[in-house]
DNA sequence: CCGCATCCTCTCGGATACTG
DNA sequence: CAGTATCCGAGAGGATGCGG
């Protein structure tokens, strides 16, 4: 998988100016290539009119970044485990059945463990794995910015005027 | 909004011990320590009971971090300017309506800029906003993360069972 | 207490056709 | 070429009630 990579970056430049009309030697400043370079390890093995559906990444994504997998996961990731009622509590706004249905994905994905203990009434906790914590800890860093940029964006927005939410 | 915190740290312990039954101080290791004090500032200074709609950092990052606008940030992170329909071939299998709209949503929210020339045809250009190519910058770390990582979440996954897409 | 099952609503988003 | 307008279907997600 990382040997294989029938789409080049001489040959995306081929397709861009070519088909596309886009000449990349315009990507002058130094910051630019940098992310050039890794938006070419991330796209630059794709061809860009396959299926969607082929892209992992953006399967993976879908889940990770999903607005209540977000919160859950950062919740998790401020308390050490959790049980149910309270990661609803937390996560303002979930419902049941959207609670339950992100914990099996999530769990699925490998970010987060349950435990479930044969008591009555039942209990069940949440935690993150190993890979969770690494995963809220990349999460971290892109909510901070937003916590920091926010104030800017709704500025932004409303200095725009009045336009759609989403 | 910094120096406004209606909800300190020792407080949330409070409720968490109080309320919830949870004991703060099982934080031990230091990793969980550093982002219990990240997450303390984002999340510090709410009240989990008041609306989800009053916290702007959802607010914002549902945008942001929708699909569809992630995947026209990044093309437009490689490529320095990129028109309607050149995107729409990048980003590929998103419609007419909901490349218009994110498009019309995130300049409004500062990340990108439109041109348009008063030619026939008209010509218009998309771009990243300065603001933009900070964002950019962010998300890569995340998509970089996710490239790495997807194998993992993909093989966990099946490892799991064929349960529910997202 | 956990969370599934059901129902029902309602928004998102795809397809197509049309205009400046 | 760059969108808008319209229609329509799928499915996400909320509320509730029940079962383990």
């Amino acid at each position: 998988m990382e040997t294989k990579n029938t789409y080049s970056f001489s040959k995306k430049k081929e397709v861009a100016k070519e088909k596309l009309g886009i000449d990349m030697e315009t990507n002058t400043d130094n910051q630019k290539v940098r992310m050039t370079k890794k938006l070419e390890k991330m796209f630059g093995h794709i061809d860009y009119k396959h299926p969607p559906e082929l892209c992992p990444v953006r399967d993976v994504m879908s889940v990770a970044s999903d607005q209540w997998s977000v919160l859950i996961i950062l919740w998790l990731g401020y308390f050490p485990v959790l049980r149910f009622n309270k990661l609803k509590k937390f996560v303002y706004g979930i419902s049941n059945k959207v609670l339950s249905q992100r914990l099996k994905v999530l769990e699925a994905d490998g970010y987060i463990s349950r435990k479930a203990y044969a008591e009555v009434p039942i209990r069940v906790e949440y935690s993150l794995t190993e890979f969770g914590q690494n995963y809220v800890e990349k999460l971290l860093e892109l909510t901070e910015w937003m916590h920091l940029n926010s104030p800017k964006v709704i500025a932004n927005r409303s200095k725009y005027g009045s336009f759609g939410d989403l």
